[in-house]
DNA sequence: TGGTTTACTTGACAATGTGTCAATTGACGC
DNA sequence: GCGTCAATTGACACATTGTCAAGTAAACCA
């Protein structure tokens, strides 16, 4: 898939999310991941031009193993729109954890890098899209709390999810995993189902 | 109030405040400060130790000139648990815009600085202390959800009212404050609230 | 065998921003 | 005039990213 692939630029990509994960993110150097990777710092430069185009890469790269479409494909097959809206904040709530490491350093390189920023933005788009999906199934299924339009549902459900709000559930919170998808689920479903209208 | 008053101080903490203001806190230097206050970059370590010292002042000031207190006021007369969380999810959201230039400014800190971290965290704890109060106004009338305990609700609402989620609201999905205000009310009465239990 | 290419190393260096230090200036009070 | 205090000036240490140029070593190839 990847248009490059040495040996060299896979045990880079290997340390760096190893190291990110290990480090949650925060303080991991060029010359850390370089050492950590049996190599020079320079090195790391022959494969990737910046500190950011070394972080996209690993966010792929860790996407390509991760396997995201396998993850999402239940919520994509349920049959009702709440189902649906389940399925899918329960293979994030999954996702996340596995990602957080490499989310973070990315989330924080935005502060100085443009790149990085666009980067960011353009995985959490995707997963905007997702949740339109969701909230568009709750609609065509009626069940959709009549307050909402689908696109306030969608910016609302969107940032619901977005990793900080995990981030401090879990982190400062103590919330588990399980703890997390059973309170999340709850309120995005008080917050957007309703009964279907019985006049339909 | 402050221990140390001088005029310096005070245009330095001025300038620092508009800048931020200016500049949604990002990427505003020790020596922009300086120039724009018409001192050299020195002078302002002659008043604040550190950067950091220089923005947990500049919160601080800002709050002074806010009058946090009186905003919360009304929520904290309300008589109801519903009116005190709507009250206080409004007082929250006019106080936000006005404080997010440095707001954010501490947000960014917080990677490379343990203070600021600390300095920020304690702001949200008392954020929190707020969310808790109306947890609990709900609670003791009977309306509190009954999924809910007061601490899994206290930390969702709190975690609800975040500035990263006001601030992808309003500056990624274009959410003006009414807005922000209105869905934010509505989720949060949604997912928090129930009618009273009727065997009580 | 010898030459070329390729990946990597080594060490030096620019740029940027924070924070420190020491010497100096200038005003104000006494 | 003298001391004090606030501020200035300019130099510097430090960390990190990114660049550059010269050198090495193995692999490939004829």
């Amino acid at each position: 898939m990847s248009s490059d692939n040495t040996e060299t630029r896979t045990k880079i990509l290997d340390t760096t999310v190893r190291m990110l994960e290990e480090h949650g993110g925060r303080g991991v150097r060029m010359g850390d991941i370089a050492r950590a990777t049996g190599i020079s710092r320079q090195a790391v430069y022959l494969h990737f031009a910046s500190r950011t185009e070394l972080l996209v890469a690993a966010t792929r790269y860790l996407d390509e193993k991760l396997d995201v479409d396998r993850r999402l494909a239940p919520s994509r097959e349920a049959t009702s729109g709440v189902e649906r809206l389940a399925l899918y904040i329960e293979s994030w709530a999954h996702y996340i954890p596995e990602i957080y490491g490499v989310a973070k350093a990315l989330i924080l390189a935005q502060d100085t890098d443009e790149a990085a920023a666009a980067a960011w933005d353009d995985r959490m788009q995707a997963m905007r899209d997702g949740c339109r999906a969701a909230i568009e199934a709750l609609h065509s299924d009626g069940t959709l709390a009549s307050q909402w339009t689908t696109k306030k549902a969608t910016d609302a459900l969107w940032t619901m999810l977005l990793v900080p709000n995990w981030e401090n559930l879990t982190v400062k919170c103590g919330w588990s995993t399980r703890q997390y998808i059973r309170w999340m689920t709850i309120a995005a479903q008080r917050t957007f189902v309703d009964a279907p209208d019985p006049t339909d």
